[in-house]
This record gives structure tokens, sequence and C-alpha cells, in this order.
DNA sequence: CGGCATCCGTGACGATACTG
DNA sequence: CAGTATCGTCACGGATGCCG
């Protein structure tokens, strides 16, 4: 075990970066915000990082706090990492990142990957907060815990409960709210993002 | 020049990640937030940074439309290096890392370095952008311009103008804000923080 | 097969020295 | 003052092996 290598100045935001400024470290809690991982499943959604970083990075950010590990219970018995509550308070920061980078996404590369739940988090911004929603797209479905305090704040999958709203959108939509090129409300209103359900929050976003 | 290492994903935070992940280059912009730097302050305010590190990081922060490179007019003739409008719209970025790793500042180490202008990054957060303020610490004044849209965020030394308000606060109090410890109206109701100036920012500090 | 540990080549980093 | 040059070290990425 590394003892942390730290910038050694007294600022809360260089404090930050010594515990979660190790590359790969943010895109683990990025995973992690979709609920539970095991080991493999992180290095499938991780494409370029190497099997001993990942390691290395999941006994540091359990050190630090950010991350536990756990034991599935069996049948699957199998070990799971997970976010602690101080870990999901990183979602600001990545957020924030999100939202600064939208200019650089640009048009996809022939060499990016990508991951349906990774359309979350321009999503959970645009909803900011107001309840479960089930997104489904062409890459697969998850939902969004939006202004979930404890748990997971998305997931892959169908919704845990009969969700406040479902959306269903295409690729090229997902990739325009993404990009920050289109919003939430005109995409409902050109039809390009179809809202079912009939709880208030469905009715709302219809209406919008 | 080193063609820009990427994590190959198409989702806008690692796109952030690929441009401001790289070691130092956040805590670059912290430092150009407070205006224009030169080489060496720089180097002298990010000690353990490599001259080598330093110059490659602000050629990569160039080539990518966040700082530029610009010739102070003579007398006095050197390079200073800024943010550009796209670097400026970080500042979420870095306050989103400092209010996470407010819990992770405690004590003050014998190593660690300290600067009085970074004390601008909490007190800035608190004042949520209304107005000028000039703060007075032992270590040094500097000045906040909260809600610039245009030119540097903070600064070090007096206000360029007659500002809002003036805080004075000692360096307990100062490390106490930092840490969120305290609140700011407590630091005024208590005394530690004393605000002076007689226009309408002032007064609604004094009174709240 | 999932979950690492080990080994190795390459590149990034940090310290110092040196130059226009 | 503003970097470049050099060099030792460490972190990273890829592959492979081990062990339950």
């Amino acid at each position: 075990m590394s003892p942390r290598r730290s910038y050694d100045q007294y600022c809360s935001a260089s404090r930050a970066l010594d515990v979660v400024g190790d590359r790969w470290t943010l895109l683990i809690v990025r995973e992690l915000l979709a609920g539970p991982r095991r080991y493999t499943d992180l290095h499938a959604d991780l494409p370029g990082v190497s099997t001993d970083v990942l390691a290395s990075r999941l006994k540091d950010m359990e050190r630090d706090g950010v991350t536990t590990r756990r034991r599935l219970p069996p049948p699957g018995a199998a070990y799971v990492y997970e976010l602690t509550a101080r870990g999901r308070q990183l979602l600001p920061v990545i957020q924030a990142l999100g939202a600064w980078g939208e200019p650089e996404l640009g048009d996809r590369r022939p060499t990016d990957a990508v991951r349906a739940h990774w359309f979350a988090l321009p999503l959970l911004r645009a909803l900011e907060g107001r309840g479960l929603v089930e997104v489904r797209l062409e890459e697969g479905h998850f939902h969004l815990h939006a202004g979930a305090e404890d748990g997971p704040v998305y997931g892959d999958g169908p919704a845990p409960r009969e969700p406040d709203a479902r959306l269903v959108l295409d690729t090229g939509t997902g990739t325009a709210l993404a990009r920050g090129e289109l919003g939430l409300v005109e995409a409902i209103r050109t039809g390009r993002l179809t809202v079912t359900g009939d709880g208030p929050l469905a009715k709302e976003l219809r209406e919008a």
C-alpha cells in the first residue's frame, strides 16, 4: 500500500485532488454511481484501464472512505464495490466536469467506447432531481434515482419500482442531449423524446 | 508536443478529464483564476511542480484553449499566462472539488504550503457572487470579483476600485471558514469577521 | 471464470543543472 | 526571467500467471 501522494497545499480543492485526482479514479466513481459493481464489470466498462491499476485504485478508494467492498450473499456470491455516502457526494464534481466537457464532446470518434448509463449523467442534470425515471435507448435501458439521498444515483436495467415517468429516445437524441445541443423540453416538444406514465412528473414533462 | 492522451469514452465528463485531468492542471487553473501570472510566479505558488511539467502543462492548456500567453507591454515586459473565457468556466469544477474536499482539510500539516488567495475560494462560495469584496488576512490581502463574467475571478492585493465591502479576519477564522466548520454569517455574528464599508452589500452582511 | 498479483516496456513525473 | 536539457524514479498500460 503506497502512502498517499499529496500536493501538500492547505487548500480543500487540492486535498480533493489528493484523493480523487489520480488517473481513472473519477471514472470509477462515475461507474459506481450506477450502483454496486464487480471488479470484472468495472474492468469491462473502463476500456484501457489495466488490471493492476484498477485493483490499486479500488484499494486506495476504500482506504480513503470513498468505496466499500462487500461480499454478495449466495447464490452468485462475489465481491462488489460500491460508493459510500461520502463517495456519492462526488456527484456534483462529476456533474461540473460533465457540464464543462460538453463542448469538448463533438462527434463520436471510432475509438470511443459508449455505455448506455453514461447518458444518465446529462439526463440527471436536465431533470434536476425530480423523481425516479426509466430511460430506454437502443443501447439498453437504465433508470435515474434523481435526487436520491442514499443508494445508487442511477442504475442499469429497469427501475426497481414503478417509475414516476418513462422516457424513450434514440441514440441521436441522447447524443444531442449529451452534447448540450438540445434541451430536454425541446426534445420532448419536437417528439424526439417520448414521455409515458401518468404520474405528476410525466404530465409535467409532457406539458413543458 | 505530445498528442493528447484520451480515455476514449464518449462521455463529456471523461472528455473534460482528457483536458484537465492531468496532474497539476486544475491547480494551475486555480492559480490563474486570480488573474494573469508569470511563469516564475506560478512556479513559486505551486511548490513541488517541476519546471518542465509546468512548461508542458502551460503549452497543453494553451493548445486546448484553456489559457493564453501574452506579452506584457514595457516597462516590465514579460510573458504572462491567463485563463480564456473557457478556462474561467472551470470555476464550478474547482468549487465542487473544494466543497467536497473540505472534510479532508483537517489541521494544517507542517509540510503544507499556504497562500492567501487560496482562502478566496471558500469565501467566494459563501458570498455566492454578490459584488466586489476586499479581504484582509495576516498572510496578505486579496479581493473577490464575485460573479464577474469576464476577467479574473479573484486577485491578490487591493481591489481595483472601491469594493462593495471589506472583510477583515484572522487566520484561524479563515481556516475555520475553509474547513466548513464556520459559516459566513456565524463568523460575522460572533465578531470573528469584521465587515466595513457602507454599500448595500456591506450593510446586508452586517445585518445577516 | 472472477479477482487479482507479477513482470516488463514505455512514458510521465520530479529534481537539478544549465542556457538564451 | 523563462524556460530547455538531462536523468533517475515512479506510474501506467498490456500481457501473463496464479489461486480460489
